[in-house]
RNA sequence: GCGGGACUGGUCUAGUCUGGUCUAGGACGUCAGCCUCCCAAGCUGGAGAUCCCGGGUUCAAAUCCCGGGUCCCGCACCA
């Protein structure tokens, strides 16, 4: 049995996550996330919170999963999302069919229909990679789920493939929230949905899945002061070396890797220092993550520079657990042309700048007589002004029909459309990924050595043994915990060995046992999940020992 | 979607080839009680499976046949 198995059946068996609608014969792609899969993920929620929203003031928010068709449309994903799949009608290999024309060398464009494709892949007998044959059938895949919303026809919907777009048609109102300042961070913990073709190894690829997102609006043009989490190598499997065919990844320092150009924005680094800390907190070696830049063939229409941030799983390979993109003005620009709202932002200039201003005055009496065909034209605009005076379709007009008035105009802001860094993980991946290194064996008992810092404030209460002088003390001590706002996992049944090894499953980093001393002196034990390790410590400590742990 | 394999209590599995002895056996887990002063111990008792679903063949189906579902592995797909 592999590793990645084990560690699969754990979680089936102690509940992290399961398939989902199993009494109705199942539906792949989705997942139930049990009990410690829901601490586990709550966890690495905090963790996040901790790392990449609280820490630069960043804002959070939780916006609506249905999402109207317009929204979708001026994105680009009604568009991008919808693959056009050529299937051959012999040995029903599917491909994208515009993939198989420009292979072809020929040309269509990218919003031609599925017919129009299927007769040009027909008309050219184009081969079937796989077995030659020339018969295609081409239909359109929907990656994202449609609905309706409300009762009316035309009031079509998706879920939302990504958080991003709540954040991004609500940017004027979390603006002004954020007092117009930039850089902005806006994040999102919440669900995402994708209808993948086939949905696979467990939940590797799921349809509905939660995501981890920030947001980040800058000026691109604004001198930037980053904060460096740490000075931790990024390993970077960047484009000249993907371009080389090889595969092992430069370890670069931050400032060495915006130096050589090779990460393109300075707060992108960031994010992807950042995510290495996340993962690393996460119990995730260095050694087993990189950075991979996604090539241009391979990236998502709306970006410009990506990096995957990539976990080595021995049974599957590299695993990306997060997507770092620098999305330009791309989506701003888009809801701003979809939906007619100005989305730009006055920024101030360091010093105001003096700007020569020329106007021209006609005298309009005098231009009707001299222009009595083009005068209108004329108002209208359509003349040039440069330094040999006034022209009009070319040509020098009459100078007796105007003057020229210089001003000189004094300009405090720069009016732009903010750029947008986007760090996005798949908190399914990172909790399986967190399991995957947690995952230990001590003297043939599983132990789940999650890191310090994700399962937090999480406590196991056991009496020794099951008399009520000792049941009924533990209760009190649960009490004590909860009020404290600690979560007790309390349990009296069984040998208090086969406690321990139940807690060691689940990952609970410590446990308390009251025995027979705790009654006389008010002392209990605490028992290290990791070492098996016990300590002896008054009860009215308890909290304060916990928080000076380093396992908190 | 295609090809291959699998599916029996919560988990792992015996039984399937060769239909009847299966009212489906075991182990682990779980629950209750007893015992137990620290790591899945022991004892007693209990619950838990229309054998993935639907149809067919047969006197008789977990077992054979057909269709479907889900999972795993390859291929393809992953904006």
């Amino acid at each position: 049995m592999s590793k990645l198995d084990e560690v699969l059946n754990l979680a089936k068996i102690k509940g992290y996550f399961w398939p989902a609608y199993d009494v109705y014969g199942g539906s792949s792609g989705f997942y139930v996330l049990g009990p410690y899969g829901v601490i586990l993920t709550n966890g690495i929620t905090s963790l996040w919170r901790q790392l990449f929203v609280r820490p630069m003031g960043f804002l959070e928010i939780d916006a609506p999963s249905v999402t109207p068709y317009k929204v979708l449309k001026s994105s680009g994903h009604v568009d991008n999302f919808k693959d056009p799949m050529a299937e051959c009608s012999n040995c029903h290999n599917k491909y994208r069919a515009d993939n198989l024309l420009s292979e072809a060398g020929k040309e269509i464009s990218e919003s031609a229909s599925p017919e129009a494709m299927q007769l040009a892949l027909n008309d050219d007998h184009i081969r079937c990679p796989n077995c030659g044959f020339t018969n295609w059938v081409v239909k359109p895949f929907m990656t994202m789920f449609s609905t309706n919303i409300g009762p009316y026809e035309n009031s079509e919907g998706f879920l939302r493939p990504e958080t991003a777009q709540g954040i991004f048609v609500e940017f004027q109102r979390l603006l002004s929230l954020n007092r117009g300042k930039l850089p902005m961070g806006v994040s999102q913990a919440g669900r995402g949905f994708r209808n993948e073709i086939s949905p696979r190894q467990s939940i590797i690829r799921l349809r509905e899945f939660h995501m981890l997102e920030v947001e980040l609006f800058i000026d691109p043009a604004a001198k930037v002061s980053v904060i460096r989490p740490s000075e931790k190598r990024l390993p970077i499997l960047h484009e000249a070396i993907l371009s080389a065919g090889r595969a092992e990844p430069d370890h670069l320092t931050l400032v060495e890797a915006l130096d050589k150009g090779i990460v393109k924005n300075e707060w992108l680094g960031m994010f992807m220092q950042l995510s290495l800390e996340l993962l690393c907190n996460l119990g995730v070696p260095v050694e087993r993550q990189r950075f991979r830049e996604k090539l241009k063939g391979e990236r998502a229409h709306y970006s410009a520079q990506t990096f995957d941030h990539e976990v080595f799983i021995e049974e599957v390979g590299w695993l990306e657990v997060a997507g770092h993109a620098y999305r330009t003005d791309y989506d701003l620009k888009s809801h701003m042309k979809g939906s007619g709202q100005d989305m730009t932002v006055s920024v101030d200039l360091e010093s105001p700048i003096s700007v020569p201003k020329k106007k021209v005055n006609f005298r309009i009496d005098a231009l009707k007589l001299r222009y009595p065909e083009s005068w209108q034209g004329i108002l209208a605009g359509g003349y040039r002004l440069d330094e040999n005076g006034v022209l009009f379709n070319g040509t020098p007009i009459d100078r007796d029909v105007y003057t020229i008035n210089e001003t000189v105009e004094v300009v405090k802001v720069r009016k732009i459309i903010p750029h947008v860094v986007e760090p996005s993980f798949g908190l399914e991946r990172l909790m399986l990924a967190c399991m995957y290194f947690a995952y230990q064996k001590k003297d043939d008992r599983i132990v789940l050595s999650v890191p310090g810092g994700v399962i937090k404030r999480v406590a196991a209460v056991f009496p020794l043994l099951s008399k009520p002088e000792l049941t009924l003390r533990a209760q009190e001590v649960r009490e004590r915990l909860l009020k404290a706002g600690i979560d007790v996992i309390y349990d009296d049944s069984g040998s208090i060995g086969r406690r321990y090894a139940r807690v060691d499953e689940a990952g609970v980093p410590i446990a308390i046992t009251i025995d027979h001393q705790s009654l006389e002196d008010g002392t209990v034990t605490v028992r290290n999940r990791d070492t098996w390790e016990q300590v002896r410590k008054p009860e009215d400590q308890l909290v304060s020992f916990m928080e000076s742990l380093s396992l908190y």
